[in-house]
Formats: structure tokens, C-alpha cells, sequence
DNA sequence: TTTGTGATGTTATACAGTAACATTTGCGAC
DNA sequence: GTCGCAAATGTTACTGTATAACATCACAAA
């Protein structure tokens, strides 16, 4: 899927959702696009900055904060960073891997491993944050 | 076990892997464990402060940076906290959880859907960092 | 005693995130 | 149309988190 087809995609995702992917909200989607991988705030934050001439904090991160609650990007706590989502419709299973070295991420299946954790979890009356399931460590490239 | 006996198997824990538990780091780590779930840096570094009056950032950072890696501490990316890990010796396979509201912690064995997953990874040439399974979410009281 | 190494102190600064309030924009009611 | 509301965005300033870079200290081996 291209960044054209995934953001036509995204715009009829919110819509769906009762909200907007406003002009700004766009533009910080597409330039988290134009990464690779994981991208920080700060990051889009000067990318806003080369493309609009002023954007302040605040601007880059309701942006995220939206995107994110939207399941069109996931935060990636270990780095302080965003990447995108690129299944937003389906509810994914899948654990999101993330290289702590490089910011490179990759995706594995694993539901029934998922679902053994969540009923673990329930047992212990915690309800575990399926927005949250990012796996840090370390890519084939870095542990080498 | 209390926190003197932790303590003291923490000091025998640091000479058996060939390194020392001085004595800034020996009080950093009593402060953590003073503290219930979760503990923010700077919030040491106030404890630190009222304690021998004088602590810069560098000092506390430094300190819990190496308890982390000494697998005395757990850091929890979600909160830019730490924990008390109790059991450092046993290299263990439970998941942490931590309540994203309340910073209450607990714990749960999944060894067998860890292992699942770190097959699943390294399926795909990713190794899990085995410091970084603290799982977050809502507990019992914060999802009601 | 010298010298090297690891730990700590110190200063300054970079990076991350948010509070609070002003302003604009889109939109339905009238 | 225009009034008034609500949502989004702009703006300023600040708080919180973390680290770079360099100085100093303490202790042990040569």
C-alpha cells in the first residue's frame, strides 16, 4: 500500500470514527510516513517547521495524541517515539518489534501467545493496554 | 524479605558479578525501595537531595542506570519510571505488570507464552531484551 | 610514589511534554 | 447572512526527563 492509497485510507478511517483527518493532522501523518521506522516529536516537530515555516509543541503532539487514539500510529514508550500503523481496521494481534539500536521495527503473529498473556493478566484483575503491545529489543543488524 | 536482607543480597549480587555497590548507589536503591510500584528519577533525586543535601541529575541517572543493568531495578518506559526487581537472581521469566493510572505493580508467570514469543522473534532475527517485559495497562481498581 | 581506572561531582544544556489562554474555523440554528 | 457554539489550532511559557562534557576524587596495582 502506498502513502497516497494509506492516507485516502486513514481519511476514511476518522470519518468512519465521527472525526477529522484535518490539514495538520495529514501533514503529520505524512511526514511520519516519509520514515522509516520510529520517528520522535521533535523530529516532525522540525519536518512541520521546513514545510509550513512555524509549529510549535503543542501542534505536533495534539497531532500525534489524535493519530494515536485514531490506531493510525503507535507510540513506542522504550524511545520516546511514534510509528505507524499499518493494519488500523483489523484490531491487530500482531506484537510490534521494535530495535532499540536502530528504530527499525518489524511484526510477528502472535495471537494465541497474546491471548495466553491477557488471560494471565485478567486472572491478576489487569487489563492489559492492547495500544501498548510493543516489544523492545534488539534486530538481527544490531546484535551482530 | 526485608529491605536490610535485600539489601545485603543485592551487595553480594553487585561482588559476585565483579563490580561494587557503592555507597550513592546503595542509598539510590534504598530510596527506590522506600517508595511503593513505581519511582520517577527526579523524585529520587529530591530524596537524594534531603538526604546528603547536594545531587545533580548525573548522580541519581548513574546510579539507577547501573542498578538496571544489574538487574536490581526494572525500568518502566511507560511511566519514565523504575521498580524494585525482587528476585534479581533468578533471571525471570514473569511479566511485570504496571498500571499506567496508579503505577501499582504486579506480577504474573508466563513463561511458557514468553518462550512462544521469543521463538516467534527470533524467528525473525529479534531478540527480545529480556529487561524490557513489563507489560502496561489499567488494574483492577483503575479500570473501575 | 606514581599512575591508571572507575566512580562521583559539577555545570550546562538538550530533549520531551504540557498548561493555560488566545484565536480561528466550520457549521447548524435562527 | 449572522449569530453562537464547539472543535481545532496558534502562542507563550513552563515543567519534567535525560545526557554531554569535563573536573575531581579514591583506591589499587605497578
Amino acid at each position: 500500500m502506498d502513502s497516497a492509497t494509506y492516507l485516502a485510507a486513514a481519511e476514511q478511517h476518522c470519518s468512519q470514527q465521527g472525526c477529522k483527518l484535518t490539514a495538520v493532522r495529514r501533514q503529520v501523518l505524512e511526514l511520519v510516513l516519509r520514515h522509516q521506522g520510529v520517528v520522535k516529536a521533535y523530529q516532525i516537530l522540525a519536518d512541520l517547521q521546513k514545510e509550513r515555516g512555524l509549529a510549535a509543541p503543542p501542534t505536533v503532539y495534539r497531532a500525534l495524541d489524535f493519530l494515536v487514539e485514531q490506531g493510525l500510529l503507535h507510540r513506542v514508550d522504550a524511545l520516546n517515539g511514534f510509528i505507524v500503523c499499518r493494519h488500523f481496521e483489523c484490531r491487530h494481534e500482531g506484537l510490534i518489534l521494535v530495535c532499540e539500536t536502530c528504530g527499525q521495527v518489524g511484526e510477528v503473529d502472535a495471537g494465541s501467545c497474546l491471548a495466553a498473556l491477557r488471560a494471565a493478566s485478567a486472572g491478576m484483575g489487569f487489563t492489559v493496554n492492547p495500544q501498548n503491545l510493543v516489544i523492545t529489543g534488539q534486530c538481527k543488524e544490531c546484535t551482530a
